[in-house]
RNA sequence: GUGGUUGUAGCUCAGUUGGUUAGAGCGCCAGAUUGUGGAUCUGGAGGUCGCCGGUUCGACCCCGGUCUUCCACCCCA
């Protein structure tokens, strides 16, 4: 117990049964991505902190794992510009290079950096990890894995509508309940405008996202701490306690902000997005929900973020429209929009609710019993004979005794065993053993391949 | 980053107001059953009580530090 190995904090191992059931959720996200058209792109681990600093506002820099310079850094520094030196200052120095906060900054200088190789518009999916150097909790970790779709060069609101559509298909083949809430920047912009704090969106947004979490009441508190003058609050207050429909809220909302044109575009928006998803459904609810807000702060306009219907864990899947996050790599004027899935979340939501499906992934389905001696050139050749058909197949290493062998296809879960010692093989047959009824029937082995992926069927 | 919390066998947890060889259930291994798993019975292995230091005649227990876990805030997937 004592010097046992360990990971770091906020990392983890992920053992063989969590394997297959984590990829049974990437191999969805991965088809359903790929069935609209997007196409897979890997970034490196890590990226100049050039790229990354900046882009995640003041919280998201120190969150980023910084990587030391390799060789001797210290090298033609004067002793004396070290004392009394900041951390910032030292940071700067030591280090060029931090890991990936998210996978859509390093999508964006991707698309700068080559610019002139990709054709316009430029659909991507992203499933790597990423790394922030957060205090962990329960569905926090200092490593994630984060599954994303972009597209990027177009303005069309029908990539919104896709996005929402893939959303939609990935939850309802994982069978998870959600419901997918958006809502436009624009029309925050515009509810700030219209109470008159048109420059303190931020702070009013980062409030009223917190609605559902702290009541109307504790909104009011956060926004006096952020310094938003009570008339203005007054003012802000019908916009919080809108009810009803999207149609209804987009209506009301609509004589509220008249005097905002950028609020009235967000509006123009998001009625054309809900137009779509009235022509073509989705299966969970989509919501127009007014608090959300989101704290990534290049988002500019739709902005969506999906919670489970049956457990409370923060969002598992968010995203938004982007106009301006590939001008800060220089270039301008190329508007964006992407979701993120947040497999981690999504496994600890499957786990809890029991949604994993009992065989996920390709476990082995027979194993053949090792007699040794002479019967073993006869049991290769019917361990090989199966794999040729396509059934994934064990012959057990070491011919010990059978308990052994049967306890270990019990513990492995391997749903059947194939029994042939010098009693069947010298009538040229073999017992096919199913460990989940323990029924037994006996065979020629050339019926083998063709029983078993009978049995498999069923 | 702020405040708090947790850590005893592979797992889940007891325990001692500081006193010689630290317990249970489950799991694991072996046997009852020398070609048949999941049930039962019998036996066995496995712990410097997270780590480092301090107080004490003596620490798993008290104190300090550290790492880890989880929680609230912050932020977020």
């Amino acid at each position: 117990m004592a010097q046992k190995p360990s990971v770091p904090r906020g990392t983890r191992d992920f053992s063989p049964a969590e394997m297959l059931r984590r990829n049974y959720i990437f191999d969805i996200i991965r088809r359903t991505f790929s069935l609209y058209g997007y196409l897979p792109l890997e970034t490196p681990a890590m990226e100049n902190l050039s790229t990354l600093l900046g882009k995640y506002g003041e919280e998201g820099d120190r969150l980023i794992f910084r990587i030391l310079n390799s060789g001797n850094f210290l090298s033609g520094m004067e002793p004396s510009t070290l004392v009394g030196a900041d951390s910032a200052f030292l940071a700067k120095h030591f280090s060029e290079k931090g890991l990936r906060y998210d996978l859509t900054v390093p999508f964006a200088r991707y698309v700068v950096q080559h610019r002139n190789e990709i054709s316009f518009p430029f659909r991507r999916y992203q499933i790597q990890p990423v790394w922030r150097a957060d205090k962990p909790q329960k569905g926090r970790y200092r490593e994630f894995f984060q599954c994303d779709a972009d597209v990027i060069g177009s303005d069309s609101l029908l990539n919104e509508f896709e996005l929402i559509r893939i959303i939609d298909h990935v939850f309802s083949e994982l069978k998870i309940n959600v419901i997918i809430k958006v809502n436009n920047r624009k029309i925050l912009a515009g509810i700030a405008a219209t109470a008159g704090a048109g420059d303190r969106i931020t702070d009013i947004t980062v409030a009223i996202d917190k609605l559902e979490k702290i009541g109307s009441e504790g909104v009011r508190q956060e926004l006096l701490q952020r310094g938003i003058t009570p008339d203005v609050i007054e003012r802000l207050d019908p916009f919080l306690s809108l009810r009803g429909s999207a149609a209804s809220k987009l209506s009301g909302l609509k004589r509220e902000i008249a005097a905002s044109p950028e609020g009235q575009k967000g509006l123009a928006e998001m009625e054309e997005l809900f137009s779509y998803l009235g022509m073509e459904p989705t299966e969970a609810r989509v919501e127009l929900d007014l608090s959300l807000a989101r704290g990534l702060n290049y988002y500019t306009g739709t902005i969506i973020e999906v919670k489970a219907d049956d457990m409370v864990i923060g969002s598992i899947c968010g995203g938004g429209r982007y106009d301006d996050l590939t001008g800060i790599f220089g270039l301008p004027g190329v508007s964006g929009v992407g979701i993120s899935f947040g497999a981690d979340r999504i496994y600890d939501v499957m786990l809890h609710l029991g949604l994993f499906p009992e065989q996920t992934g390709a476990a082995t389905e027979v194993l053949v019993i090792n007699f040794g001696g002479e019967e073993l050139m006869e049991l290769i050749k019917i361990a090989v004979a199966l794999r040729d058909a396509g059934i994934a197949t064990e012959l057990f290493p070491d011919a010990v005794r059978l308990k052994k062998q049967f306890s270990y296809a019990d513990a492995q879960n391997i749903p059947m065993v194939i029994i042939a010692g010098s009693n069947e093989l010298k009538a040229g047959q073999a017992t096919v053993r199913n460990m989940k009824t323990g029924e037994q029937t006996t065979m020629s082995l050339s019926a083998l391949p063709e029983f078993i992926r009978e049995v498999k069927s069923h």
